[in-house]
DNA sequence: AACAATACTGACGTTTTTGTCACTATAAAC
DNA sequence: GTTTATAGTGACAAAAACGTCAGTATTGTT
């Protein structure tokens, strides 16, 4: 979705943000990571059944890259990498909930707009 | 970017919010149309130079199905037309807004990563 | 030696998104 | 009747995003 901040140089904070954050599942695993703190993969897959994992490993490692989580691995068998949310990340928070607020609004009215035309 | 919301049932409210917003370029219109109400398309060009016309009217037009914006045609020569945010689309504002403070965050947030490197 | 569970990676193809180019409509002004 | 400004549209190409599949590594258990 996005030219990355590495790329370019942004004149705007929210252009800077969305490049970070623009990407299809990122919010989504942001979203996670606010609920339930750290996360295995695994886990994360069971928050988010709709994404493939392929996806989601790339999405987790350009939040890596941009220092929005972490990854610990420990050397064990079976492998296990725990991800969770840095303290630039965790200031995500309240994008997170502006947009949960906003959705349920956007529910709402969607709703009140279906009666209206239902009546009619 | 996003799957939308008539061809889905979502249950989340982020993921109803983001199929509504979340197009490469809905945040930037409607920050802009949060500056200044109503603009022109020519204006929101001006706001926008890095997005071309037809992206530009394309996300127009979504954000005006899905009830986001309004779009006042005036029957005058040349032609004249003005959009702007609707109730529901003025509720963005806390979304547009956490993003720029987090935005304001990140780049302070690079500038230290950067200074500290540059150091070692 | 085969199998298990977890967390991956690489190659590749498909789909979606984005951009480009050329074109249209309008009515007034010249 | 040609030009002007604004706001478009249609067809298509290019690029980016996304998904699928098969495969790797690890080491303890059977």
């Amino acid at each position: 979705m996005v030219i990355h901040h590495k790329e370019k140089t942004f004149f705007t904070s929210k252009d800077l943000a969305l490049s970070v954050i623009g990407g299809r599942w990122k919010i989504a695993i942001i979203w996670c990571l606010l609920q339930q703190s750290p996360l295995r993969l695994s886990e994360i897959q069971k928050y988010l059944p709709d994404v493939n994992q392929r996806m989601l490993i790339r999405q987790l490692r350009e939040l890596e890259e941009d220092k929005i989580i972490t990854r610990v691995v420990y050397p064990v068998v079976p492998p296990k990498v725990e991800y969770q949310l840095s303290e630039i990340g965790l200031l995500l928070e309240p994008v997170v909930t502006s947009i949960c607020d906003w959705g349920d609004n956007f529910r709402e009215f969607l709703k009140e707009n279906a009666d209206k035309t239902s009546v009619e």
